[in-house]
DNA sequence: TACACTCGTTCACTTAAGTTAAGAAATATT
DNA sequence: AATATTTCTTAACTTAAGTGAACGAGTGTA
């Protein structure tokens, strides 16, 4: 199994046999069943989550309703707003398929960071990343309607849409699941 | 000037005199005129920016119109996505205000990441932070209308409202200008 | 097998946002 | 000061999303 997780750290690190025995020894790395909860709603966690298998999602619970704002699939990862400022969690982090993934505790990372400074590196490498990433998809969002972003994710990821429960997708993508039914109605309609 | 950055920087690090030395010698503090491009679509910049004072903007031209999608003020920065993976930029920058930047190379900051061990940790922590941040932004965004949305930025930002300009506003919140318009004066009823 | 439950879809209706156009107000330009 | 330009608002109309309800398909459970 770590031999995935080298493989994709080596795009942004070279590390020697020594950190990567480092890595293998935190004994990091776990199965979870799908529907594991993984973070709840008011939960002070330190943990984040890498995926190297599978999908999880993050949602919150607001007026009683699931509201899925996230998914997090293969060699994507997050830590909770909780773990960066110490606060009860907002929301609730799940396992939509059977997964495995890499859980490692604000503890832990900083011992390694600590001995190891290319750990460091490769963090804020990723995470920088991340963000790069993260600001270009809200502003792809801001600037779609529902029947584009919808589009948008058909092109970008086809795999969602195959492995996600509709409600979910609904969500992900700012409306309702009556108003996505109809939206790919009527896209469907216009192909022919 | 450098006392702002280091007041705000000791909130993540404590730094040495030495280290503030190479900061400061760095001479990366820029003062820059409203209205200043900073960033054009299709370059290939290598500039970060970070804000002590003032305010800029990312957009983009969309089928001719400008698309406001983020705003920059005091003490939050960005590292444009050509930045991060030398692609051409899809988005301008540039000055809302009269502003004071840290403007500062890719080339520049690797050097002193290789320097200052510390300075990579505050790098980190910055972006990471900040990608934490954005994350609930997005989620709230998604499960928000845009009557809540714009109450949103009432309560948690209302200094941009002042400062911004109504049509930057309205791409902001992702709707047309003049949804922005009827949707304040929808508000206003109601208030009586 | 029967029953309950969740999920996705459809429908009718309501509400709000998109669109086009026009005009007022504020800014900038000459 | 006069003119042009941009910005904001308003209005009428169109389109799409929100809402509440109903239905069938699929899943799980007793």
């Amino acid at each position: 199994m770590h031999d995935i997780l080298f493989t994709f750290l080596a795009k942004y690190v070279s590390l020697t046999t020594e950190e990567m025995n480092a890595i293998t020894s935190l004994d990091i790395i776990h199965t979870v069943k799908k529907g594991t909860t993984l973070l709840k709603e008011g939960q002070q966690s330190k943990e984040s989550f890498f995926v190297l298998k599978g999908c999880i999602r993050t949602y919150y619970i607001i007026e009683g309703e699931e509201k899925t704002t996230a998914f997090y699939t293969e060699m994507e990862g997050l830590t909770p707003h909780c773990v960066m400022n110490d606060t009860p969690s907002e929301y609730y982090i799940s396992c939509v398929e059977d997964s495995i993934l890499i859980i490692s505790r604000a503890d832990m990372e900083s011992e390694i960071n600590g001995r190891f400074p290319k750990f460091e590196t490769l963090c804020r490498k990723l995470s920088e990343e991340r963000l790069a990433i993260q600001q270009t998809d809200f502003d792809l969002f801001k600037t779609s309607s529902p029947e584009q972003r919808y589009l948008n994710l058909l092109q970008r990821r086809p795999d969602l849409i195959q492995r996600v429960p509709q409600h979910q997708l609904a969500n992900y993508l700012g409306i309702q699941p009556q108003s996505l039914s109809r939206l790919r109605a009527r896209i469907l309609e216009k192909k022919q």
